[in-house]
DNA sequence: TTGTACGCGTTATCAA
DNA sequence: TTGATAACGCGTACAA
């Protein structure tokens, strides 16, 4: 077949050594000479080997746990599409002899977030997938992380200062710019006040959103436009208090538009908007929850920006098994595109196979 | 993994032969006793045997050939952005002992394509990757296809009655109403004039232009906006000839929108454009070719609907190859997603590995 | 430190 | 018509 394909065989060839002792070299399983390795390295330097992943699964019985450390999917349908993700990914894998296992913390409990990681080290996995969400949490998580060797692939929210083998995610300011654009293309007042709407219990310490709102403003400003902008965060889970801040916001303000920076976030606020019959008041929000796409059919969600988060985790899995088994270095960064949904091209996404 | 998986061997043991006769028995091979037969058979009933793909591609260690029938890249930006889809999917299979040779026909010559197609029947190819642009010259052809038992994959445009093994592209009605919505929403007033503007040498032979513009006109229609819309099928492909159209109809037509169906109009009419410093009128387009993002860029193309020429391409290579070797049954019809590219998410496409 | 030999499951060849 | 056996490329145990 292809005469061309490289294989062990032929790189001991060319350095004058044993199969073996090419082996020993390019898994760093040290017992080799210096003048060896000299020459093993200086051939691999020529040419470019690319293992046989087929034969080599066939032969090697091995088998590599991974586990994925994540928010429970049952709190927040955004991550049971990441956990989706994963076990497609785990499937994909799995005649490789590759396993998966998930581990939940609570979203509304940092200390959960420590507690589980622990459990995870215990296990004692290949690699590991996380979504760091919480910022402050996250450092000690990682220095644990380090002080076991396990390496670790970030997605969702990333955090360099860890310098993790990659992150896999979404430039969250351009989101926050691209959610702008949406906007003022809903509008058909320039004079109109809008509002950014976070739903969450600790704003300071969650470094996504924050990105995303300073995105959405910077792009009026980048433009000249002048709506009025409001910030609201509503921190209290309480569905009366929410509707309660809400109801205020639109009596004192001639709202025309809202941000949401979440995906839960965006169904209820089109849940208040549709009670009310508030249908002037555009939405734009993210991600294609059941309860988004619902909302979007009947006209009272805009567009939504995909996070994709199911691909996110998919390919968070993917890099750790490409680092880990064949490795292949993962991209430091690895940023999906910000797609747009919107009436007419939500479908499309709903019934393709491939994302 | 599954130590638990039966193998050849197991079945050739409870069977009472030797695995060579098993093998043929499964590849119904002949050569075999009516008594081996029956007694490979009830084994085979008992247990539900599932060979092992990766097992055979090494052991078969044979080679596939494919064909790829598609318009000449240099004729069209958006064929080379196939092209190379066709190439990454080469590369990734060419250690498994594929390879994919490419046959390029005239994009402005009908007869070309059944020229073309005979050459490739006759390098007797394992499989072809088929763009069928014209559909009445398609049908001969694969009616010769399947006169010679040559399975075939379709992309960019779909022929259902010709069945083919799957097929890679979009839903185009769709694409058409999605590119009215963009359209729309560009527009602040409802009264204007817009134009669907196809460049195209044989437009009632060419199904996927048809097909947007009547998603189009319906998208209006359904929402009951009363935009005068006009049709204008550039088929000269002389410049002079096409901005003297151009000029006439900005001459007669309070313009103030054109939808262009082709990815390569798309430059053509915002050159055009830009020269005549039209900036009132807004232009949605297809596909990111650079031309394209440097009108973007510059402000004078507002939307392009990303067709994936690459993805495509590089899609229908992988069913192939999944249905010829791995033996996986492909997807009828692999529709991608319609993407929305828009200022402020452009970047976030060119910058994407996985895209 | 080195090289040889065997196993992974399947296919293909060849002698019996 | 059969069955034994050598590939395929890689990993690894084991002998030198």
């Amino acid at each position: 077949m292809n005469s061309k394909s490289v294989r062990i065989k032929d790189i001991a060839q060319l350095a004058g050594v044993s199969v073996g002792t090419v082996d020993r070299v390019l898994h760093n399983r040290g017992r080799v000479s210096d003048d060896a390795l000299k020459k093993v390295l200086s051939v691999l330097d020529q040419i470019d080997y690319k293992p046989n992943l087929i034969a080599r699964t066939l032969g090697a019985n091995k088998s590599y746990r991974l586990a994925a450390l994540m928010p429970d999917p049952e709190q927040d349908p955004y991550w049971a599409s990441s956990k989706s993700g994963i076990s497609q990914a785990e499937a994909e894998w799995l005649r490789y002899g590759v396993k998966v296992e998930a581990h939940f913390f609570n979203l509304y409990d940092k200390n959960s977030f420590r507690q589980v990681a622990e459990i995870v080290i215990e296990s004692q996995p290949d690699g590991i997938l996380v979504a760091p969400i919480f910022y402050h949490e996250a450092l000690p998580v990682f220095a644990r992380f380090k002080e076991e060797q396990i390496p670790y692939v970030l997605f969702n929210t990333n955090i360099p200062e860890v310098s993790p083998l990659s992150f896999i995610g979404q430039d969250l300011y351009q989101s926050g710019r691209l959610g702008a654009e949406l906007m003022h293309l809903a509008q058909r007042s320039e004079t109109s006040a809008l509002a950014v709407i976070h739903i969450n219990e600790d704003l300071e310490n969650s470094v996504h959103l924050i990105e995303k709102e300073r995105g959405f403003r910077e792009y009026f400003e980048s433009r000249g436009l002048s709506y009025k902008i409001i910030t609201l965060n509503l921190n209290d889970p309480s569905e009366r208090m929410m509707e309660k801040q809400l109801k205020e916001l639109l009596d004192t303000e001639d709202l025309k538009g809202i941000f949401v920076s979440t995906s839960k976030g965006t169904y209820l606020i089109a849940s208040f908007l549709d009670k009310n019959q508030r249908t002037d008041v555009k939405i734009v929000g993210y991600d294609m929850l059941q309860e988004n796409i619902r909302y979007m059919k009947k006209g009272i969600v805009d567009f939504l920006i995909n996070q994709n988060p199911k691909r996110q985790a998919f390919l968070g899995i993917h890099h750790l098994v490409g680092s880990l088994i064949l490795k292949k270095s993962a991209p430091e960064k690895d940023l999906l595109p910000l797609e747009i949904i919107s009436h007419e091209n939500l479908d499309s996404y709903l019934n393709s196979h491939t994302h």
